[in-house]
DNA sequence: CACTGAAAAACTGTCAACAGTTTTCGCGTG
DNA sequence: CACGCGAAAACTGTTGACAGTTTTTCAGTG
């Protein structure tokens, strides 16, 4: 298994410029490095990437694509600032595509799914960390919806997975620890998922991932910490 | 209200080129003018259009995004080939996407909106061609998204917008009357879904969404005719 | 010290050109 | 006639440069 999350590299065989940078930005934004709302340049990323304005160009758009980036009216680029409105925002947007895929998957479970889902598990329970803990959520959460198989619920899931990574990011960096009443919790949530979708029964599997993607945004924003270091109330989501 | 569909211009204020490419491409692709399958060379595409590579290759980037192009592993695009299962697959988001706002959009129905979309009904109800008719429901919906006023969930939408017209289109073209029938129907389902949203229920309204858009699905593909202009037998969604 | 306004710096949009690779085409051969 | 095979054409990835515009700087002024 791959240390580096597995991201949404542009098409395999490609030229890797562009990839490489967009790689690379990436990173530095989930991360951290370049804080929410920092300028980002097409001639400055050039030299300090080695490369001419093209690649950068394309990788900048790619991110905006990915939900990472922003432009505005004038095209100047900066790293996106997410409130935690935003958060609430792309949950929802989270909470639908897993659903749905919830109800196709619970069609088409079979024991190869369970092993890679309870093997995920079981690497979550040992984990002492928020940032392992949630690089292992999204890779469960990836096996899910490629289980799915349905090509564009995955697409569509992908182009917001960067911004949970940012987020969550942004509130790992607040508080590293993890408590075992929350890694608890958290394993708890994924075997009851498991066995929704285990149980054959598509409405069942939808709403547990509701429930579950739910979760997040009940519990994620109690931390109080807002991404750019403020603390303020989340905004909530209607539950229906 | 213009005549031209509210597509996804980029942003407004900005150079109008690369817009302008992604806007007449996007049409072409749409009406069929360049049929699924058809190469697209940056080079050709910069003449015709009297521009030269650059903007070209963004647009086709954007339209890459949009789902109507497609990259092959050599950076080659084409127009997207799509079958009924792609179709079904495009509809399981739309599916999503579209009952995750209704249940937002419960919460906050006023009379703007429903003046807004009784409008829209009442145009349908005169209108005499599918073309004017998906028109009007592609327009329907996108005001049910937009004043759902999450912007991640309008913005994943739009995103599969143009795959959404380019499927219906090519239905269109094999077969431009509509059965007085089938308007009756396709009205009455939209009268459903308004009330549903009225009600402020937001369940009913989930359910409602999912059975209108759901009710597309069934119908669309048994027309019988595939975009390619093979006929097939639909690949069906599995509704829970 | 705050403010105005012009000059300078920086940035984006666009273009044309080059290098390496892939596809196409036509020719010669079995 | 089918089939390799090599040359030519075409295409993508990338680069550097130019024009127009926006932002920043800074000197001059009240």
């Amino acid at each position: 298994m791959p240390s580096s999350h597995p991201v949404a590299r542009s098409r395999p065989g490609r030229s890797t410029l562009v990839a490489e940078v967009a790689d690379r930005l990436r990173r530095e934004i989930v991360t951290g490095t370049r804080p929410a709302g920092s300028k980002l340049s097409e001639p400055s990323l050039a030299v300090e990437q080695g490369v001419s304005r093209g690649p950068v160009r394309e990788a900048l758009r790619q991110l905006e694509r990915e939900g990472l980036v922003v432009f505005d009216a004038v095209g100047r680029s900066r790293v996106v600032t997410m409130s935690a409105a935003d958060f609430a925002d792309i949950s929802i947007v989270r909470v639908a595509l897993e659903s749905a895929a919830a109800a196709h998957v619970a069609a088409c479970f079979d024991d190869r799914l369970r092993t890679t889902l309870e093997r995920n598990i079981a690497k979550m329970e040992a984990s002492r960390t928020l940032t392992d803990v949630s690089r292992l959520d999204l890779a469960f959460h990836e096996a899910v919806m490629e289980a799915s198989g349905r090509r564009r619920l995955i697409t569509t899931w992908r182009s917001i997975h960067s911004q949970l990574e940012l987020w969550l990011g942004s509130l790992h960096r607040a508080r590293e620890a993890i408590t075992s009443d929350t890694l608890a919790e958290t394993v708890r949530s994924h075997c009851l998922l498991v066995d929704a979708l285990a149980g054959g029964d598509a409405t069942r599997a939808r709403e547990a991932a509701a429930e579950h993607a739910g979760g997040l945004v009940r519990w994620a924003p109690l931390h109080g910490v807002m991404p750019d270091g403020t603390t303020g109330s989340p905004v909530f989501v209607a539950r229906s």
